[in-house]
DNA sequence: CGGGAAGTTGAAGCCAGTCAAGATTTGTGG
DNA sequence: CCACAAATCTTGACTGGCTTCAACTTCCCG
């Protein structure tokens, strides 16, 4: 049985905008329904254009591109309350791949239906709008730190900027989280080699600034990893959610 | 005196997506000016919350990032018909820096303006969120180039895309364009260092795949160098211009 | 209990960074 | 129009962070 928007257990994040009775009711003439997938399960593939979106309800996911000579790049971690289509709702043509890297519930909208949803609420639109800046903010951050960070700074940021992202949508629990990642998939994400990355693990571990093993991600300085990664410890700007 | 939308020497081009006279008129009513910028200016500054948005009209930019020890990510290269200011417009401060790399020329519009354009001419909102994904889509491709590629392979693809870029605009003549950066620049944003860049834009000089000298980049085989890039090389799709 | 996926660890080599110095271009004031 | 300074570009030598290769361990799951 399909959540009702209305009882949607995202909204209640002081992380997402409050929406008006008449945002929700749009958004769940909106949906069409939800779909539960078992972790590593394509959601979208790069270059489809698939007829529906998604906004992720529960479970993380991964972002990522595949070159011609089989490398990956993972552009993003998918968390609850992710938009995920956006690309194949305007362009016609998703720029990047996402699967589940554990078991997630997505709630699912017509693509063909965005352009009419857009026109009829437009401020809805804007908040569409709004999710695609925030991504293209996290992707510079994320250029910044593959682009001018060594190993060790890449990896303190990642951690850091994952873990609050967890925090935000209370996921986190006495300084820890479920990362349902591989070793393989942060180093895809930051441009590093396994075994390095590993290594790099294994030192943040050693100097206690960040221990991540077991599928469970611990920190209990934030400022320290912040000063290490390079960025401030600011508070996560609410956002809006579809 | 300003440039009048109806009389855009943008819009002529292949590239943008035709426009219809109602929209035309509206981006008319929207605009409030026209700025006159010289090399090396200015235009947003990152976390600034600037009152005006723009799209360049003329000339070439930079986006780009910097970090707390002084290190600069270049984030994009800013092309005429592109459009500025969008974080600033719908998240209320800009995830990066733009400054003019040539003399520019640039489209003004006024923030404030942004959400009642948006309600009023929701088609026209949805070419927005369109320009954010084409940005996010260019920030994979970038992202992927800097984790994933050798430098060699990097620089190959860096100037392809800009050549290709510019070639959709009619900036190239004669397999050649004006590229007003400095080698730094792209070190910048390929997370290089200076000197390795020099050296491997010599070797691709050396090689005949590109040649950039004196401020023009010279490309006769765009298919070789695609290849060594590892990309394909389709057709640039029409997008939206603001 | 066997096999595959994921994680760990050590050793060797290279791609790209850093350092340093010189050449070339650009801008500026006398 | 020249002289000097500042930026930018170029080239060589040395260094090191990260990759690659390789082997071993641990953890699942059928």
């Amino acid at each position: 049985m399909a959540t009702k928007c209305s009882q949607c257990p995202l909204r209640r994040h002081a992380l997402f905008k409050t929406m008006s009775e008449q945002d929700v009711a749009a958004m769940q003439r909106f949906k069409v329904g939800e779909l539960t997938i078992e972790a590593g399960t394509p959601v979208l593939i790069e270059g489809s254009n698939s007829p529906q979106l998604f906004t992720a309800l529960r479970g993380l996911g991964l972002r990522y591109k595949t070159t011609i000579d089989g490398a990956r790049q993972v552009v993003n971690f998918v968390f609850p309350g992710d938009f995920i289509g956006l690309q194949a709702g305007v362009m016609g043509e998703m720029s990047h791949s996402v699967e589940a890297s554990s078991n997630m519930t997505l709630c699912v909208f017509n693509r063909s239906e965005l352009w009419n949803f857009f026109k009829s609420h437009p401020e809805r639109g804007f908040d569409i709008t709004w999710l695609a800046a925030v991504e293209e903010h996290f992707l510079g951050e994320a250029l910044t730190s593959v682009g001018q960070r060594s190993a060790f700074e890449a990896l303190s940021w990642a951690l850091l900027r994952t873990f609050v992202r967890a925090e935000a949508i209370g996921l986190v629990q006495n300084r820890s989280m479920r990362l349902p990642f591989r070793q393989k998939d942060l180093a895809d994400a930051l441009g590093l080699s396994l075994v390095h990355t590993n290594k790099t693990l294994s030192k943040l571990r050693e100097k206690q600034l960040a221990d991540w093993s077991d599928g469970h991600l611990t920190i209990n300085d934030k400022a320290r990893l912040a000063d290490i990664a390079g960025v401030e410890l600011d508070v996560v700007p609410r956002r809006p959610l579809m």
